[in-house]
DNA sequence: GTGAAAGCGCTAACAT
DNA sequence: ATGTTAGCGCTTTCAC
């Protein structure tokens, strides 16, 4: 590998001459800079981006730390929203997993910290409350898709209340009143945020809230299925699912039953997976939420903090969940009316 | 940060006797070795890694670079397998991703090479072949999930024909012998594949085979649910599907029509996809695939490249794809005896 | 405008 | 068994 040095003889110049060019020094000889540039060019040089951050004590690298990547798609989305990020800022990715045991979660931060990374990224892969070790207060850090219990610290998240709310507003504006929400334990951030956003849509539209109408549990195919089927007992017109997985189940428990989406009952998920809701029958309308941005956002604010010193104003930014609109929301019931069958009738059949 | 000069004074020891200590150099009086220990705990000092690597040449960083990260499940599976690796060499991974683009690629690879990584794994969402750039030529470079098109390099793949072979014996066995097959592009590597396994399977067992039980298309859910519904005229006693996804929408038309899995018609999928196969209903009977172990066998390659340089020896490896019974697959037929139906009611039923 | 010298934090080679 | 010197490839400081 060709040196600065190296360039050098090979342009007749001091080797800081060399080093002035590549760094756009404004000081030089246009002659001078096309010399080296051949130079350059002929020996294929390439700084040595270690070298230079020894002495300039950057080394441009970020590091990405997450729990858990293997267990779900959405990592994937952080990821590659801080990954273009820090390209945009001129840094890379230090990445790291810790597989969620908390011995290896502090070997990886030390391990981040030797390498000098400028600063940390710790994303998990569903929402929660962390807490923050000693070591990550050594240098910047941003939490993403978690906060931290212990003390003040840069954070970003979803808004989860905004969504549940976008979710239930797009099911009452076209008329539903009875909804119920298929929803998971309440240990979780997003399952107290969606319900609150639920809860909130319900009273813009002066619909009462009823307890009757809501399910809790986990987060999965099985969980829909199972409350779908519940549910049916109190005659929802349609469904807010807490996740798309919770949806799928949801659609096997009314398709089981002979009802139709959204004909019979209109069917909301939360999540928008790629590999699911666009492929469901029918695809699923569901809310997406802002994985990309706030991997970005996370990189960006560590990019800012490099500049401009300010980890003081410490703070938890929540980014927006957008409604993803597809087929699974109709009006109540209106589909027995286009398909010509009495709604009476068909009414009967799915309140028997 | 604390330096190696900072220990030495605090210790009353040359600094070098501190970097020994670091170093686990054998020759050294063991009350040295504990005075430099206690300063080095008193100051909490980390050795600075880069300043090491600039002086031993080896920066024990490696670059994961893959094409797309975030739309799909499997490449979680094969960073986390690479990482894992990496840590075990004691080296970490800087991760980039191209999306695709040609251009950035070439910069990937060289953003990577500036860092001094000491080896490349580029990895693809999906088994392909891909043209080595000649940037990548420099430094040792595992390709996974995908194969050169130009020239040998060492790349690691699923062993499709394996799995393939795999999932048409297990209905084999079972005594299926009207098995369809839903396949994807045979442009595909790993299309070509699992049908050449579906082949020799069939021939082992002595059933000749039929084209007319073949549907060649794409890898999801509107493919599978398609091609279902124009097999169920050929009347298949199980189907075979190239994926999980495609899988989903084989059991929607399956559904539909009435019939059962796996009393009718047994299914098998592709993938093992952890948040599809194991919660459909029923759970369904995959082939998994050993993305984890070949991020993990293209690092410690890589490490072994790293110690005995020989990187002549280029080779394709194919990694296992192993059968994952669950519920999806039983006896042709048999379910209907078992509830007591006449068999020949229901074949009726099946074949009408 | 350009060059010479110093040094970032560390290890390798040679002293002692 | 420990210390001294040199230097990895680069940038910074300060002469010229």
């Amino acid at each position: 590998m060709p040196t600065l040095k190296d360039v050098a003889k090979l342009a007749g110049v001091s080797f800081k001459t060399v080093s002035r060019v590549i760094n756009r020094s404004p000081h030089l000889k246009d002659e001078m800079r096309q010399k080296v540039l051949r130079a350059i060019d002929a020996l294929e040089y390439r700084p040595h981006h270690n070298a230079r951050h020894l002495r300039t004590g950057r080394s441009n690298v970020l590091a990405f730390i997450n729990d858990d990547i293997a267990m779900t798609p959405f990592a994937g989305r952080i990821i590659q929203g801080a990954q273009e990020a820090s390209w945009r800022n001129g840094m890379l990715l230090l990445t790291l997993h810790t597989g969620g045991d908390r011995s290896f979660e502090r070997a990886a931060v030390h391990a981040a910290i030797d390498r000098q990374v400028e600063g940390i990224v710790f994303a998990t892969m569903y929402h929660r409350a962390v807490e923050v070790r000693e070591a990550a207060f050594e240098i910047p850090l941003v939490l993403v898709d978690c906060f931290a219990s212990n003390g003040p610290h840069t954070s970003v998240v979803p808004d989860e209340t905004g969504g549940g709310y976008a979710a239930t507003k797009c099911l009452l504006e076209r008329g539903h009143r009875r909804i119920a929400m298929i929803n998971a334990d309440l240990k979780y951030p997003a399952a107290v945020g969606r319900l609150n956003g639920y809860r909130e849509a319900l009273k813009d539209f002066g619909v009462e809230f009823d307890s009757r109408l809501i399910r809790t549990g986990g987060w999965w195919q099985e969980d829909g299925y199972e409350h779908a089927i519940s549910l049916l007992e109190v005659k929802p017109t349609a469904i807010f699912c807490v996740s798309d997985r919770v949806a799928m189940g949801v659609y096997d428990a009314l398709k089981e039953r002979g009802l139709r989406i959204p004909e019979d009952v209109s069917v909301v998920g939360f999540d928008d997976q790629e590999l699911i809701a666009p492929h469901l029958r029918p695809a699923l309308t569901t809310v997406r939420v802002p994985y990309f941005e706030m991997g970005s956002w996370a990189v960006e604010h560590l990019a800012e903090a490099g500049r401009a010193v300010d980890q003081s104003k410490r703070q938890i930014v929540r980014l927006d969940c957008l409604l993803v609109s597809r087929c699974s929301v109709s009006k109540p019931f209106q589909g027995f009316a286009m398909l010509g069958e009495p709604a009476r009738a068909s009414r009967k059949k799915h309140r028997a």
